[in-house]
DNA sequence: TGCGAATAGTTAGCTTTGTTAACTAATTTG
DNA sequence: CAAATTAGTTAACAAAGCTAACTATTCGCA
């Protein structure tokens, strides 16, 4: 097998999905943080920043201002826990749950469209192989950092 | 297939790659731009900022910055191109060959420990449907944009 | 040939993100 | 109950991305 970084596809195709995603959100409410928000979406009322911010690998500072901007716009409501007041449990409001119907279905394409390069007899495996590595790259032990 | 974005694989999957590689090289001169490094270090003296702008998906601005600081450390050199005085070609010094290879060698290790999730016979095939979908994705005409 | 357009690189300034440290409030633990 | 831990917030700073304006060089074609 020709050595090659994976990470730089990786990279690369985490890249172009963002971009063409966004690229449709332009000049709506959503242009911004539509992935935290659809995470939210999937969680409704489920899910605190702690937790949101773990399933986004961010840490919860920057948490606090992508969730504090989803809420300006009015699409996102905090409200405390009351069986953990410490928690602020994250919920669409009406608009916000329109805009995450949008969004999902934006992302069914983008699904779509990748996996349509492939040969068909290839895209089940390949993303039941993408799913798994991922999970179990997710377990690893993590020692942090971003960096290139 | 059950929905999931795929976007959030490749994105998780290119984080913690970037990760792995970054935590080894925490505290030497490589800490950073380790792979616009390493990408000199194929195209040694090959290469010009636009064209590894490119391969980044990174704008000549930002080129700059990395380049310099490349410089500073005495790692990489710009020569003026003689046959097209506008390029800066790049090019490892000794020092920066010498952290080329050792970065070469992680992504290595990092490519094995990947791969090594999946079942024997499924890491080829799932290699070079991430190497052919990479390459088609590439193509699409681009539009850019980052955001989430 | 020569003039306008395009390309490579740089600089400056701004915006967005990421990260650290210090803090409050609530909960868990021993 | 006191100490440690956890969720969230704020402020301040560092790093990265983007735009616009600029120089130098080359290309393109009338």
């Amino acid at each position: 097998m020709e050595f090659f970084a994976l990470g730089k596809f990786f990279s690369l195709l985490s890249k172009r999905y963002a971009g063409i995603i966004s690229v449709q959100l332009k000049d709506t409410p959503v242009a911004k943080h539509f992935i935290p928000l659809y995470i939210i979406s999937k969680n409704n009322g489920c899910i605190n920043q702690q937790q949101l911010a773990n399933h986004l690998m961010h840490d919860k500072v920057c948490m606090v201002r992508i969730i504090d901007c989803l809420c300006e716009r009015g699409l996102v409501e905090r409200t405390v826990n009351p069986s953990d007041r410490r928690e602020h449990l994250l919920r669409l409001t009406e608009e916000g749950n329109k805009w995450g119907e949008h969004i999902k279905e934006l992302m069914r394409q983008a699904n779509e469209l990748f996996l349509s390069f492939l040969p068909e007899n290839e895209r089940e495996p390949f993303f039941t192989n993408l799913k798994n590595l991922t999970e179990a790259i997710t377990e690893l032990p993590y020692e942090d950092s971003e960096a290139y």
